[in-house]
DNA sequence: TACTTTTTTGGAATAGATACAATTTTTTTT
DNA sequence: AAAAAAAATTGTATCTATTCCAAAAAAGTA
């Protein structure tokens, strides 16, 4: 993703484009592995010597404020982003690790029942992927 | 329930029945709020004063592993912990923080795909209960 | 009772996240 | 363009949930 295109998704949102948002945000695009805050800062150092971690912070509480990020929890003591906002379930293998996204139809989902508004869905499953199986 | 039946709990798993476990999962079955155990500790430490956090901790590793109990992440950065190990679904609101209990049929869920093997489903909804929207 | 294993306990250490104030950068006003 | 105001970034100190570890206590076994 271009940073042009960075700053157009970030001032869609009404976010100011500084240097550091869009190339976290462009980041959170490109990377697949849903990455932590730990991830986005070790990606980013070399070319941001200066970049702190609070900014980091800072840029996803934003983000998933303003929508353009989810925030995941795959492990219970670390925040994990994800740059695709839209309904859709993850799936963790247990033993190799990996994360793999996978398409739901929100209307086949189970509700809460009437009366709930839904504004926000987790789906995640845990288990083993077809690599580690064989 | 009874500290009899929380015995019975145990051993049908193979937790040997001391007198800290029964007492957690005891708790854990009265209260319907998936306490963290921050909640457990502050509940059980009158009548156990001598109660560590570690025991709180080693107790409910223990039940997760043994299919006792089934850790839940209602809000980043705490665990909490369900004594209800069957699949059902969690809502959260988000005006008065109530987490409210919701059936699902697991047989209707979305599945990641051929090839993957399910241990484990987490489905949790957020949004604004009945009560709080009037 | 003596011995072994398991469980509990508490204090120190770790790690992710937050609070806050000082800089730096950007925007607005003059 | 310079000055003032607002916003963003940074670093440090702090907080809090959790884990590590080793000693003490309790339970089980011989």
């Amino acid at each position: 993703m271009s940073m042009k295109k960075a700053k157009m998704m970030l001032e869609s949102k009404d976010i100011r484009p500084s240097f550091q948002r869009m190339k976290i945000y462009k980041l959170l695009m490109e990377t697949k592995e849903h990455p932590s805050v730990e991830t986005i800062y070790n990606e980013l150092k070399e070319e941001i010597p200066s970049l702190s971690k609070m900014t980091i912070y800072n840029t996803l509480k934003l983000f998933v404020e303003k929508d353009l990020a989810r925030l995941i929890t795959i492990e219970e003591n670390e925040a994990r982003f994800d740059a695709d906002t839209s309904v859709h379930g993850h799936f963790k293998c247990l033993k190799c690790g990996c994360v793999i996204d996978f398409p739901v139809e929100e209307t086949k989902l189970p509700a809460p029942g009437n009366g709930f508004t839904v504004d926000n869905i987790d789906f995640f499953v845990r288990g083993t992927c077809p690599g580690c199986r064989n």
